[in-house]
DNA sequence: GAAAACCTAGCGAGCACTTAGTAAGTTTCG
DNA sequence: CGAAACTTACTAAGTGCTCGCTAGGTTTTC
């Protein structure tokens, strides 16, 4: 869905024929590359997908990808950082609107979980990204340090600490909280239609109540 | 470690030289690629570690591996299947000693965090092999559902599902520990020194006590 | 006429796997 | 015991394929 974005109906033969100015082909191209990239990335991971298949989904060739993207690396990255930078915006424009900081977090979740390619994309790159070298490494290295900072945040501006049961802190819950979102998405994608994700996270913040500031 | 197994400790150039018996020298052989292969493959997954990476560290050629495992695809599984029957069979040996079923599948867990290999091997390739078509998919898949009914199981014999809060059971509860502890494990590939894996499930069945079995 | 948006062609490297061969060790049998 | 027959454990060389990326060109719009 989403793939023929702006481009005209016509013959692909006639690829010259813009559909208005080159400037808005052009975007509308990059656009169709950073989809495709992303919905191809879900699947296969980065090493197993081609500039080449890419380039046949869209309808261009693997020089035409490169002359977006300087190079393979830079495709990833640049897609890494857009549904990121969405995520974010997300969970901040829910916070705004009253609802509390675990909860603004589980929501996105769910959002998430209506578009089980963005699930499977993270789950398929941050794994395959641990190898060093690899081009999404340092960005998800980054990545994982910037989440458990925003995780313990919002689990001591919900969580009365001093509640807990010896041992347990505001590190541990988060910590419980990331990887639970995690490997319910690593186990969701062997089975999508098995169980909700973000329900998980939700029931188990319900064995979090007593614990809650009121 | 455990890499020059059993192999005489003359040049490779005399490579005709038996360490002793050609079948006893196989068996070594057999046994060097699969340890290989496994520290290679926790690395940098499967597809992107090649039989020449694996041939090199074990010191023999592409085509010697293919003598014992005749296609990349069957050392894979050769490789999963044994480290996880060691798995299964350390849990069973724990729990014949005593130990309740969950805490001998923590215990097994803390275990195997004590070869971090092991723990990276199983998070890369899992995500590696959510893709159709991977040489370990239909493995993983059927892996997963037979830890799901275990984990069922094992939960259903500690924990007093009547006691749970609503809309909890032990599927619920099964699915949050094979989650915590893949997802823990993800993060933790990045990040080997930081935390304890097992620890974080162990303070788990904490939150879990009041829920318990007496 | 300059820049953007491509394409065609191809380079050099790497991939899993095959084929054909060799040098040892093991078994069989007179 | 000892030679022939066979097996095991490999190697060297190559097959056909795919990969990311480059160089150089052509067309289309501003």
């Amino acid at each position: 869905m989403t793939k023929d974005t702006a481009l005209d109906g016509e013959s692909t033969k006639q690829r010259g024929r813009a559909g208005r100015s080159t400037q808005a082909r052009g975007i509308a191209r990059r656009r169709a590359i950073l989809d495709t990239a992303m919905s191809l990335f879900s699947v296969g991971g980065f090493n197993t997908v081609s500039l080449a298949d890419i380039a046949n989904e869209v309808g261009i060739t693997q020089a035409g990808i490169l002359h977006y993207f300087p190079t393979k690396a830079a495709l990833l990255l640049a897609v890494l950082q857009e549904r990121e930078a969405r995520n974010v915006v997300s969970r901040k424009e829910r916070q705004e609107h009253g609802e509390s900081p675990l909860a603004a977090y589980v929501e996105t979740l769910a959002e998430n979980d209506r578009n089980p390619e963005l699930v499977q994309l993270f789950v398929i790159l941050a794994a395959e990204s641990t190898a060093e070298g690899h081009a999404g490494h340092e960005w998800f290295v980054q990545r994982n340090i910037d989440l458990m900072k925003t995780m313990i945040g919002l689990v001591q501006e919900t969580v009365d600490e001093s509640k807990l049961p010896d041992g347990i802190d505001a590190e541990v819950v988060a910590r419980w909280m990331l990887g639970l979102a995690h490997g319910l998405g690593a186990q969701w994608v062997f089975d999508t239609s098995a169980f909700a994700r973000a329900e998980h996270v939700r029931l188990f913040l319900r064995l979090l109540e007593p614990y809650m500031r009121p």
